[in-house]
DNA sequence: GTTGACCCCGTACCATGGTACGGGGTGTAC
DNA sequence: GTACACCCCGTACCATGGTACGGGGTCAAC
């Protein structure tokens, strides 16, 4: 029953219809079924997964890491240990990537609150606190 | 005293020599003074900056973006009310980002921990919670 | 004074992630 | 049966964020 046309797809992700045949082209969307006519028709779950791809990408994952992503779902063909390890270095990954954002947002509140008791700030607010942090 | 060259500063923030440039093209580096011969000569702020933007990025903020929250810092010409404004919403956007890496760390967690306690996951563990979540 | 390591600049090129274009088929409505 | 809206495809084009190239100047060491 309700199958979507590429269009509809592309509506309810929020993106342009060029982007579902590339991400198409690209693997990150699976090659849907076709009408006789040549037609794409989708099922509900590929809107969920344009959305995950967005969101992923919102994030700082490329496109290939999104892909790897997705490659994590559970294949009863692939080794179990195998998901495992990728699963947890794309953990790794997230988890660098929260502590640059804390860190970001540490500075930005501190910012605000400098700004809001009114009065001079130091020259440099927004630098400090974000410099090395490993890598 | 201690001022660094082009390519010390490049080395230190781990970029090409040529994003230096780019940067400095871009506003993101700000002009720095040169010797007689034309040199460029940096002080190690010089740096801690290029880090910023490089952390920055790695958290999903483009360039542009990485220019307005350097824009941030306060100038005491700028009326404090704005830069607050300002930050606010890049703080905003922060919460977004961390609402997003948050939900895909908890997808990512269930997954392993799934492998580990073996026996099949479901089909679509990796896009299950990811779905709306606003915007 | 010339070799080698480094700096300058402008311009060209590259990868990623799309987006547009244009010529052609489809399909329902009138 | 012919509008009109929508789908197909291949290919071209675009913006962002760099990176490389090549011709030329600089400067310390020998």
């Amino acid at each position: 029953m309700n199958t979507l046309r590429t269009a509809d797809v592309a509506k309810q992700g929020g993106v342009n219809l060029e982007t579902i045949r590339y991400y198409e082209r690209r693997g990150l969307l699976p090659k849907p079924p076709r009408t006789a006519a040549g037609y794409r028709t989708f099922d509900p779950a590929a809107v969920r997964r344009l959305r995950f791809i967005k969101q992923a990408q919102a994030i700082g994952f490329s496109l290939k890491e999104v892909k790897e992503l997705l490659a994590l779902r559970v294949d009863p063909r692939t080794s179990c240990a195998d998901v495992r390890r990728r699963a947890e270095a794309k953990i790794v990954d997230i988890d660098e990537k929260l502590r640059a954002l804390r860190a970001m947002k540490r500075v930005l509140v501190r910012l605000t609150a400098a700004c809001a008791g009114q009065g001079p700030v130091s020259e440099c607010a927004i630098l400090e606190s974000l410099e090395e942090r490993g890598r």
